[in-house]
Order: C-alpha cells, then structure tokens, then sequence
DNA sequence: TGCACATATGAACACATGAACATATGAAAG
DNA sequence: CTTTCATATGTTCATGTGTTCATATGTGCA
C-alpha cells in the first residue's frame, strides 16, 4: 500500500478514546444475563423483583446487572413506593439488538 | 403484575439459545483492538500486516483476533499470493457498529 | 419507633479472556 | 526442496467478570 494512502487511512480512523467507549458499550450487550433483562424490558418496564422472576435469576445478580445497565445508559428507573421500576433508556438500545438479532438468525 | 400479563411477557422473550448468541456476537465486539480492527476494515479490504502497522500492533495480535471476528462471521477472507486480504462480511457489520457510535457520542 | 418488604452493595470465589512469546503452517521463488 | 515471507496456532500468565451469600440501605405501615 502506498504511504499516502496509509496516512488517509489512518487519518479516518476515529480517536483511541471514541473506540474504547464503543467497545465498553459493546461490552455490555456482550452478557447473557444482561441481554436477557433488556428483552425483558422491551415489552414494558418491570421491577427488579418481576425481572428476576421472569428470567429466574436471583434478585442479587439482577440488581448488580441493572446497575451495570445503568451506568451504560441503557436503562431508567422511577421508585414506585418500595419497588424500582426499570425501562429502556433510548430506541438505540432496541435498534443495536435488533441489528444484533438479525446477524444471528441468519 | 396479573398472572396471565406475565405468562404474556415470557412467551415473547426469544428463546435462551438465541440470546445466548446474541449476547456471543456482542461479546466479539466488546473489545478495542476488534473494534479497531473492524473499523479499519471499513473503507477497505486489508492483509493482516497493513492492520497491524495501521494499528501498532503485533502480527500475533492482530491474527487472533481475526480468528475470533472470522469466527464470529464478521469478516471474510481471501488469499492473494502469501497474504490473506480481510474485510467486512456484510453490512451488519457496519450497522452495528454505526449504532454504537450513536450511543456514544451523546 | 419497630418491623417487613424491595432493592442495593460488598466480599469471595470460580471462570473467562486478552496479551505476549515461541513455534508451526503454508505459499512462492530460486 | 530449501529458504523466506506472511500468517496462524499453542501456551502461559495476569487481569477481568458474573454469581452467590451475607449484609446494608431505604420505604411504607402499624
């Protein structure tokens, strides 16, 4: 390859940073347990407890999830009296899994 | 939450399988170098020495983790005399990632 | 205030994963 | 067929990650 056309290249590609995050981002969706309570959500937002019920995982390794989730953006949450309600944050979430979905039923 | 609404919501969850698998591709591009990497491959097709020095890293590096994205089905490969020329699969790929990038830059 | 319910947090453990190094495979040229 | 170049693979090691169990926080109500 010539070196000019190397620079150009190189010059496209996004900063170090930027492509870190992206990749924390990923991350995230990169966990059974996670992608599972984000379907969850997809219908409506739930309570920590109803998730857990739903999917069978203990109320612990759910709520650690969720705080995960929330950290990334994916999620909200409203307290409702003694339960936390949680939905998804934004449409990218559904857009990013159901790109995901589609690579995978292929 | 009323019995039947959640019998409802489980049986539109995708089957563990599925999610499993998704959760799989997502792990792929949990991480910077294979992030990197795809990106690289973005404007053109690529062999394993000009991603390595366009990303500073070792042949080694870069090899395995063609594996994985090769794997993953996120590249494709072909050989030209002693090199193997990578880039994306399909435009999934690129979807993918492009939707990330969103979820990031706010 | 005291108790029960819902959720969050912390610590410990088992397991997964990426980087680095050495080595193997495979193709082309002499 | 031997050498060289390009890539692939195997192994080791340090680090990261999810789950569980125990406990803390927080809310509502008697």
């Amino acid at each position: 390859m010539e070196e000019r056309e190397f620079a150009a290249l190189r010059e496209e590609m996004p900063a170090d940073e930027v492509l870190y995050d992206l990749a924390e981002l990923f991350k995230v969706f990169g966990d059974s347990t996670r992608v599972k309570i984000l379907y969850a959500l997809f219908e409506r937002e739930l309570c920590v407890q109803e998730i857990a019920d739903l999917l069978s995982l203990s109320q612990s390794s759910v709520s650690h999830q969720l705080r995960i989730l929330k950290d990334a953006k994916l999620v909200r949450f409203r307290r409702e009296g003694k339960s936390m309600y949680y939905s998804l944050d934004d449409d990218h979430v559904r857009a990013i899994i159901s790109m995901g979905m589609e690579h995978v039923e292929e």
